[in-house]
DNA sequence: CAAACTCCCTGTTAGC
DNA sequence: TGCTAACAGGGAGTTT
């Protein structure tokens, strides 16, 4: 499932082949999947605006779009994949998947397929990205994300860290694998009270998450073949279940934290400050 | 503030 | 072999 880095690496795929691009037409297959403003005012605002930009704010690809001539952005086109989007830009057509859910027309006979199996993923049509985006948390990779601030909104917490670190209002970006993956880097217990880690374990934690996003993107990047696949990705403990511990060998486990499948190692990652 | 649960979805898989 | 039910998961929303 697209996570940070996963959106991360798509505003980036997608940037060569749209920007400059004007939308020609949209098509709406699956109605749900335009959350904002109506599916009329949605196909019917879009034609004529270019993509201006393409960015990303937790796990919203973020896309500015301006008037013809002009350089401002007059609305902000926000996808969220969620479980099953993809996003796919070709320059031949081809036919409708039967999981395409939009499709954009573009200048110079591209297209932009949104396709998503489960119907998760939604699209936002606003005149500024904060009417969505405000209430999530710190960029972890910008330099809002302090070690200051981590330690002290930490500290107010009570709930599991691994509840916390999947809380866009406290950060922004981290999914289910990257939770796990931070929590074995830092060997800090998916069940542990946010409020009860050491200053070396807050700064632990804080590096991991970094890290762990970072070489994500990086992985990610790297097996960018127009389309995102996962399937090559080493995770360091996610979908482990049974399987040695990357650092101790003993076997991973698994358990549900907050409805979420969560792998972790006993052995390595303390409960107990 | 936090935990627990519901909802939206369908391909995959386990169980009968 | 064929069917059914459980399961997975992002995140908004509701209830306790």
């Amino acid at each position: 499932m697209p996570e940070l880095p996963e959106v991360e690496s798509y505003a980036r795929a997608l940037r060569a082949p749209l920007i400059g691009r004007t939308i020609t037409a949209v098509r709406v297959y699956w109605p749900r999947t335009v959350a904002q403003p109506s599916v009329r005012e949605f196909t019917r605002r879009l034609p004529g605006l270019r993509v201006n930009a393409i960015d990303r704010r937790a796990k919203y690809l973020v896309f500015a779009l301006s008037a013809k001539s002009s350089q401002v952005p007059t609305d902000y086109l926000l996808i969220h994949l969620k479980m099953s989007g993809q996003l796919d830009v070709t320059s031949h057509p081809k036919p409708i998947d039967k999981h395409d859910r939009v499709i954009f027309d573009l200048s110079g006979g591209r297209r932009l397929h949104f396709n998503d199996m489960r119907k998760f993923g939604r699209m936002y049509l606003v005149p500024h990205p904060e009417v969505i985006t405000e209430r999530l948390g710190p960029e972890p990779l910008s330099d809002e994300f302090t070690l200051d601030g981590f330690r002290q909104r930490l500290r107010k917490r009570k709930g599991r860290l691994k509840s916390l670190l999947l809380d866009q209002t406290f950060i922004a970006g981290i999914g289910n694998i990257y939770a796990d993956e931070a929590l074995w880097l830092a060997r800090l217990h998916p069940l542990r009270r946010a409020d009860s880690l050491s200053e070396a374990e807050t700064r632990a934690l804080y590096r991991a998450i970094r890290a762990a996003l970072r070489e994500g993107i990086k992985r990610n990047g790297a097996s960018f073949d127009r389309v995102y696949r996962s399937g090559d990705y080493k995770f360091r403990v996610y979908a482990r279940a049974d399987r040695p511990c990357r650092r101790c060998r003993q076997p991973i486990r698994r358990t549900v934290v907050g409805q979420r499948g969560t792998y972790f190692c006993a052995t390595c990652q303390s409960l107990r400050g």
